[in-house]
DNA sequence: TATTGTTATACTCTATAACTATA
DNA sequence: TATAGTTATAGAGTATAACAATA
């Protein structure tokens, strides 16, 4: 309902550009612009809201976003050196000494320290923290049932294949 | 090349699963485990992925990353306050002051003050503003780009659509 | 000399609350 | 009382470098 106006800046004199009333803006409301070509501004948005519903729905854990990460990946690759199980992750070596240490406190991993070389350690999920990742997991998931039924089986089926096949892609573009 | 081999723990015993040798795993090398049914871990991969090749293609221009955003944003809806602005951007209005201080510190964005509502900041670009924002955009274009050969035209398409019909449904969901 | 894990540091991003000026 | 912008602060995430133990 801001009706055309006048502006004053720190310039003194400053061309006023046409702002559109704002009841002609329908849908978002708001342009994006240039944004609207951007494959990385879509995922970015997506990958916002995703993570900010996975994070709502664990925040009576009292666990870091990177730890069902860790989990998972432990439980997958179980004897795996943190150097390497960094490596998919996205995380830093420094950065899952702490994920780590979390975990290890509450009983849900050991650190093996390897006998043939012992500079390395080797990570395994405790009984307990299998049960809590796929508990975690179950959770997670459930967050991302709106897409299983907002979106059809092929529908569904392509995005996550694609999504596979763009890393990929890009992955191997130097 | 690591062998089966015995680990030792802060506990007395301890269960030691089956390590499969390094060798017999292909491809990714290490496994995704339960993460290969979450559309979001794959959502976050891409992500990073791209996020990290636009931050390297931006580096030399000494801009934050939400630089471009904002540019974006303002060029796509001048005159529109930062707390307008901030609700489609997926910014705090906090974080929005300090991206337009530096945009007008260097002479990209004008902030003009509304002689209507006196509280209201109106954003528009200045001149070079714009045609910083057009470079930066180039740039980032070019970061996909690989994605544009990389993918059938369809396959782009689809992708596209799919992540943006894919947001909506999450953000439709309560 | 190189690697694993660790620690410390710093820098960004984000979220929050409090404050001001205006409405 | 509510809103726009600002400021300050604290927290999480990330990246880096340095270090000890080990190879």
């Amino acid at each position: 309902m801001r009706p055309l106006e006048e502006w004053t800046t720190t310039l003194s004199t400053v061309e006023l550009p046409e702002t559109p009333p704002r009841e002609d803006i329908k849908g978002e409301e708001l342009q994006l612009g240039l944004h609207g070509q951007r494959l990385g501004f879509r995922v970015r948005r997506l990958h916002h809201l995703l993570s900010q519903r996975v994070e709502e729905a664990f925040v009576s854990y009292g666990l870091r976003p990177g730890s069902l990460t860790m989990m998972v990946l432990i439980s997958a690759n179980p004897g795996y050196s943190q150097v390497e199980l960094s490596r998919i992750g996205n995380l830093d070596k420094s950065a899952i000494v702490m994920i780590v240490d979390e975990l290890e406190k509450r009983g849900l991993a050991i650190r093996g320290r390897s006998s043939s070389d012992r500079r390395r350690n080797s990570l395994f999920l405790t009984a307990q923290g299998e049960k809590l990742m796929k508990e975690m997991h179950e959770i997670a998931m459930a967050t991302e049932q709106p897409l299983r039924d907002g979106l059809s089986a092929e529908e569904y089926d392509q995005l996550f294949e694609l999504l596979e096949k763009a890393r990929t892609i890009v992955a191997a573009s130097t």
